[in-house]
RNA sequence: GGCGAGAUAGCUCAGUUGGCUAGAGCACACGGUUCAUACCCGUGGUGUCGAGGGUUCAAAUCCCCCUCUCGCUACCA
């Protein structure tokens, strides 16, 4: 990190702060989750809300600036923008109808990292605008690996691609959106996974679909038929599936997924239990019981279409399965509010297919720590000395960096800047601080002490006996109080990474990088 | 360093403004059942509600302090 020096144009945050604070206090559900809120507030706006650097001089890719054109515009105000230049905004007055049709936007749902964007520039671009301001913004939790953190030289990072690849893709969105709290980050591991498919998709709801069409079957052929043998007992399931759709929408209308799908599957849970109340292998063996047998089956064929319509959005193939099973289409979602829409005489598929089969966790852990295992043999081949080249197509070897070149330097530019080999001699945290570590390197005959933020990267025990690649006539400057006079050189890649710079041979403390 | 969130059953988590023997799902155990994918239905807890103090008739819930996790932010030459 070299510090350099650009000319850019700056957008006047500042002028609308005030706006906006009155626009979050009074619509307190702009920003969701609350806790969003408040660190927007407390980090952003209430201190003093910065200008915006919008422009940049040293790349030409962006999009230029019309009154000067040495500039680019980069990054956040050309980005957002796109979300009404897309539909059809027009600055100079001739928006499409689409636009007018579409805009405000009713959510911006959007992962909890760039919440910034969207509730402070991005409202504030709108106001410059004199447009209005989407309705709410959520930024929605991350699902995490539990045990220990994600990373690649692990070889254990839980890619969806995988995931679709083991269990199918409805098996992976309903776990990502089940287990997605609304709040605070979700848990994710292999072994959740299984259990969540066995449980609730397997057990709940497959072998629901799948004992219902083999009942059809043995006892009516597979025609289903509503006789209106009604039961006392059958008002409870009734009222149960036809309030299900208002469960949903207002599970949904707050942005809690996670709910809607439980009451979802709440629909197949009492479908199970029906089953177990009305017993219909007890009325099938009663010749004069035919008709309410054939009136439980159809209660239990309704019950699961009108679930399988709800879980469309969620899991859209694994409820068209359903509904080709049963020989019918689903249904659209306001027409769930009332029982009996199944039509009466159709006839079901012989053979009912499974849904979802059962998973046996160990087989498929084993499974995984294989491809994990075959994955890292693949990797440390395309990553070791000199065996790059045929292995380029390895897991992690596709990712290329875009580098982003700067202008271009005098060979005096470069030579103003003096690099060494340092051995770092004593290193300690620096109090206070989360990431600063401060090492005493030996240059030569000589000790600088030297702060540089890797704490996280490296221990401080772990540093002392390296020898490093050392900036030694940087300017000094206080970190967190502490001197530093110079800085340790590092490779950073895309996660942000780092791995230190050193001698690929033995070179004394002192040498010189040129 | 600043601001904030959290620590509840083996696991993932609910617990409104303090108030009934602290809950759900999963897992586990037992019982029932057999249409079904060893499934479904029912029953079952010995939880020091992170530690310690305090307020109160009553605290998981409020206050203080401590420990630990996490988020945002600053710092990361």
């Amino acid at each position: 990190m070299i510090p350099a020096k650009e000319e850019a144009y700056f957008f006047k945050m500042s002028k609308y702060a005030d706006r906006l604070i009155e626009h979050i206090n009074t619509h307190p559900e702009f920003i969701q989750p609350v806790s969003r809120k408040n660190e927007m507030m407390n980090n952003f706006l209430l201190p003093g809300l910065q200008d915006l650097c919008v422009s940049r001089t040293s790349f030409k890719w962006g999009i230029p600036v019309d009154f000067d054109d040495k500039h680019v515009v980069y990054v956040w105000l050309d980005a957002l923008t796109n979300y009404i230049t897309g539909i059809g905004y027009d600055a100079d007055g001739g928006s499409s109808e689409q636009y007018k049709k579409l805009w405000p936007a009713d959510l911006h749902l959007i992962g909890k990292d760039i919440i910034r964007f969207h509730t402070i520039y991005w409202p504030i671009f709108l106001m410059a605008m004199g447009e209005e301001l989407p309705k709410q913004v959520f930024g929605h939790p991350w699902l995490l690996q539990g045990d220990g953190k994600m990373s690649k030289s692990k070889g254990n990072v839980i890619y969806a691609d995988d995931l679709v690849s083991f269990f199918g893709v409805d098996a992976v969105r309903y776990f990502v959106l089940h287990e997605m709290p609304f709040e605070n980050d979700g848990t994710i591991s292999w072994e959740l996974m299984i259990e969540r498919i066995n449980s609730d998709l397997a057990n709940t709801l497959g072998n629901l679909v799948n004992r219902t069409i083999s009942m059809s079957n043995k006892y009516f052929g597979g025609i289903v038929e509503n006789k209106g043998a009604e039961d006392v007992m059958d008002a409870d399931i009734k009222a149960v599936v036809s309030e299900a759709y208002r469960k949903v929408e207002e599970k949904m209308d707050s942005l809690r997924v996670a709910d809607a799908l439980t009451e979802i599957f709440a629909v197949f849970k009492r479908c199970n239990k029906y089953i177990d109340e009305t017993e219909p292998w007890v009325l099938a063996k009663d010749d004069s019981k035919k008709d309410r047998l054939a009136t439980v089956l159809y209660n239990l064929a309704e019950g699961i279409l009108t679930g399988a319509s709800l879980l469309e959005p969620f899991m859209p193939a694994t409820a068209k399965k359903i509904a080709e099973q049963f020989n019918t289409s689903l249904a659209a979602f306001d027409e769930l509010g009332s029982f009996g829409h199944y039509a009466s005489g159709t006839k079901v598929v012989e053979k009912p297919e499974i849904l979802f089969a059962r998973l046996d966790a160990k087989e498929v852990v084993e499974k995984v720590d294989a491809m994990f295992a075959e994955r890292k043999v693949v990797e440390d081949a395309a990553s070791g000395n000199g065996a790059a080249g045929d292995a380029a197509d390895g897991a992690s070897a596709g990712q290329e960096i875009t580098v982003e070149l700067k202008d271009e330097i005098s060979y005096e530019d470069f030579d103003r800047m003096q690099f060494v080999v340092g051995e770092v001699i004593k290193c300690e945290e620096v109090p206070k601080s989360k990431k600063l570590l401060c090492s005493q390197v030996k240059v030569g005959s000589q000790v600088k002490q030297i702060v540089s933020g890797i704490k996280q990267y490296y221990s401080a025990e772990e540093m002392v006996g390296k020898k490093v690649m050392v900036l030694l006539n940087l300017k000094p400057a206080k970190l967190a109080g502490v001197l530093s006079e110079g800085m340790l050189l590092c490779a950073e890649d895309q996660d942000g990474n780092l791995a230190l710079m050193t001698p690929e041979k033995e070179m004394p403390a002192g040498a010189e990088i040129c």
